[in-house]
DNA sequence: AATAGGATTTCCT
DNA sequence: GGAAATCCTATTC
């Protein structure tokens, strides 16, 4: 994927990611198909780290586009972002699940399960599935190199939902998840979520 | 099946 | 010192 991609708007980014590919090649191969994302906008959006102002780690929101923003959470988990926004705006999209396409034993290793659908079904499972961590990775092009973005086959505009976010105490209403309706990849089935939509109907709203 | 509690780093108050 | 964009295990129904 080319930094193009990545200086759209951020839902529109976050919606597009889905079915390409999130490709890792050292130390080993490992390659899965991207079937759900969140995105985090400026400060005006108070579930989103720019909240927290430029001089801070969050401050790499305000950088160029294609590069990984990887912050700790909860004391354990790994959350892999990429920098999405268009010029002179804030924002990243929030990787938080993929379905397994290669290198599935060793990440089979790295997260000590078996089960195809529990190596990346949630963003920290993600994040340890591909061995990324914030001290090797935060602020690296995710356009070229190791770690990197790869075009897959686009998803169908019938095939995608929007929900509200995740794990947020506020801002967590906006309908700002991005899911593959028929993944069984998911975080967490759509069934849980009353309140969802179609993807490019809410987009088509702003 | 559902829920409760623990793990444990990084950043900011 | 406390909160944080979570996950796993154990315990209970």
């Amino acid at each position: 994927m080319d930094r193009g991609f990545f200086a759209r708007p951020t839902p529109e980014v976050a919606r597009a990611l889905l079915g390409h590919e999130i490709v890792r090649e050292d130390p080993d191969p490992a390659r899965l198909r991207i079937v759900e994302t969140e995105a985090y906008l400026g400060p005006e959006d108070p579930g989103s780290h720019a909240t927290r102002g430029p001089e801070t780690q969050a401050g790499r929101l305000w950088e160029e586009p294609g590069q990984a923003y990887v912050y700790v959470c909860y004391g354990i988990h790994q959350m892999l972002n990429v920098v999405a926004h268009e010029p002179d705006r804030i924002g990243a999209v929030l990787v938080r699940a993929a379905e397994p396409v290669d290198g599935l034993g060793r990440m089979q290793e790295r997260r000590g399960r078996e089960a195809p659908t529990e190596i990346a079904s949630g963003p920290g499972r993600l994040a340890e599935a591909l061995g990324v961590t914030r001290s090797e990775h935060d602020g690296v092009d995710l356009t070229r190199g190791s770690l990197r973005f790869e075009a897959g086959e686009e998803v169908a505009a019938e095939q995608v939902a929007v929900t509200g976010r995740i794990g947020l105490s506020e801002g967590g209403d906006h309908l700002l998840r991005f899911l593959d309706r028929d993944s069984s990849h998911v975080s967490r089935s759509l069934a849980d979520d009353p309140d969802h939509g179609l993807a490019d109907v809410e987009l088509r709203k702003r």
